[in-house]
DNA sequence: CCCGCATCTGACAACGTTGTCCAGGCCCTA
DNA sequence: TAGGGCCTGGACAACGTTGTCAGATGCGGG
């Protein structure tokens, strides 16, 4: 009959609200919020007895309805490709840590490389109401975001540079890298150097291949087309692809590896062929110095990738308003072995 | 003057509600709500109007003000040690998988293994009112929980037990796997074998320090105090603690290593020793296979924790009362060549 | 003793959505 | 043509919180 006897009826148990506290406290609704608000003009007695009934009623503030109220959510959404994937790791926890110190939680999922998965995962961040979203994108449009851009949703792109709109993001220097990369291998005296990358639909895929043909072209070496494989990161064909290449007429002496999950399949192909073939992969991987040889990789820092990320996004936050930036992370060849190896041939 | 005009003042952007929709479609809210959810009783031509309008302003739902009338948010709350850590990547990509089988998204935070970090973090997601937790504990004491889970906070903790409350959770064998490890180095001719884990308050790493003493005392064998090293995961001591154990009156010939992370700086320190040591590790490790010896570990399935939390957590939240449960999920002794080793003296 | 001021407290509306319930219009039948 | 049932649409309250504003209380000074 009473209010506590009435709150039991509710469907989803029966949490307290202010408004019971407030009655147990013998107060006004919205002294409780002063309190529980930390707010200033409340007797040291007065609110005693309110934490007190807090306490006995195991009260916690309901956020949808301060959200609802206040407007902001004080939480930001992260769209990755893969979770699990060991690259995104640091990244995430990158993200994480900035959102932390500026008090926001981190909502995130995983697009698995779907464009349309991606889409839908960001719109379900903004019915949310995120305060701002960082998105590594799957898909290469991303006008549907417009709306919500113009709505204040702050965002900043991550690893790939947004499809056909105008918004931050944040990337390393995948041409430069793999330039860079495979340079090194021609200068280790190789000139049949094979590629296997992802889709060139992919931006950093087509970058890092970009950089490829570029190394071979400043040192005059002719391509030839099946010295390079696109479009395979699953562990079945980038073994048929890597072993391919080292077969025929004119077999590659190096392989440079898109990403880390082909390098990781390289170096097991390798491990299990007789000649000695050089490598050299893009992102690091874990372990990498302590395999015989060491591989050589072109490393891109994904914790400051996710870093600086967030810290853009907060400052746009902030209220400060930034045009648009592309901010681009140099990379790091890391000398251990396998880059080295020379021409076997 | 009009309504569209005074939306602009608004403080955040200036983001339409259904109000303005029904305005511009000339129908009324109700009806743009059943649109919008699909809901039936809607006259084709009504539908297509509202529709035209939710385009044209660029309409999403607030979910704030959904879940603040409906009482569920349709999203989980994930808390894990560090989200960087391979071994949780996996788990939590497992986790959002079955959240997004039930239209449920992912919140996750990471405690840095601080109680305190765990508390405010489940806390904050509760004060969000997120359906369920998944939680992989830092603290041992729970009991602030206690209202939450009275309130209707589904919870299931992952990896290790909850403290001081009755909950279900989900864990690995970590006392058979580190005994059959361990027994394993026993019947490879080892006696004195070392132990580095992580600190005993911590379960899982207690579990294995149990396992590893119960398969030394059913082979007989005296432990000596020096060969356990507890509470050390910083690569620097791990390194330290390996290198003593290595020296000395009566060196380990083998070493148990308790985690992951102790694993990989074994495996370095290993490297760089003349002796054969032998190696068992619990938890897998990329690229094991490829390193020469390969790592022997006893493995368990983080990918497999997770969903199985996590469908537990849904069905909790289908409304089905469990009584708390353990369940615990066996591991796989992988033989690569460290833990074959034989005895070096 | 009363006034004015400062301090503390509470009533009320609003945030944007959904559930309830009723009104009006239509079609069908008698 | 009147009556009944069904379908569509809309008015209104409620979810739990916070911002606004005004009322109550107490204290010191004139």
């Amino acid at each position: 009959m009473d209010r506590t006897a009435r709150r039991s009826e509710n469907r989803y148990g029966n949490r307290p609200t202010m408004k019971d506290v407030a009655a147990r406290a013998g107060v006004g609704l919205k002294t409780v919020s002063r309190v529980v608000n930390g707010e200033p003009g409340v007797t040291p007695d007065t609110e005693r007895r309110v934490q007190e009934a807090i306490a006995a009623l195991g009260f916690r503030r309901n956020d949808s309805a301060r959200v609802l109220r206040k407007g902001r959510t004080a939480s930001i959404g992260l769209v990755l490709e893969d979770l699990a994937d060991p690259f995104y790791g640091p990244l995430s926890r990158a993200v994480e840590e900035v959102a932390r110190a500026h008090g926001a939680l981190l909502i995130n999922g995983s697009s698995a490389e779907d464009p349309d998965r991606e889409q839908e995962l960001v719109l379900a961040l903004c019915a949310r109401r995120v305060d701002g979203l960082v998105v590594i994108p799957a898909g290469d449009d991303h006008r549907y975001l417009e709306p919500e851009i113009a709505a204040g949703v702050a965002t900043v792109f991550v690893d790939r540079p947004a499809g056909k709109i105008d918004a931050d993001v944040v990337l390393s220097d995948s041409f430069g890298g793999a330039r860079d990369g495979v340079a090194h291998l021609i200068a280790g005296g190789h000139r049949r150097i094979g590629f296997i990358g992802d889709q060139p639909r992919i931006h950093t895929a087509a970058e890092r291949l970009r950089g490829y043909r570029a190394a071979m072209e400043d040192a005059g070496i002719p391509v030839e087309d099946h010295w390079m494989s696109l479009g395979v990161t699953d562990p079945e064909r980038v073994r048929r692809a890597a072993e391919e290449m080292l077969q025929g007429p004119d077999p590659v002496t190096a392989i440079f590896a898109g990403n880390n999950r082909v390098t990781v399949t390289v170096v097991r192909v390798l491990s299990e062929v007789d000649r000695s073939v050089a490598l050299v992969g893009f992102d690091d991987i874990e372990l990498g110095d302590l395999l015989r040889p060491g591989v050589t990789v072109v490393a891109q820092d994904a914790a400051q990738l996710g870093r600086t990320a967030a810290e853009r996004l907060f400052r746009q936050l902030d209220g400060v308003t930034l045009l648009p930036e592309r901010i681009e992370l140099p990379t790091r060849l890391i000398r251990r072995g396998s880059g080295e190896l020379p021409p076997a041939d």
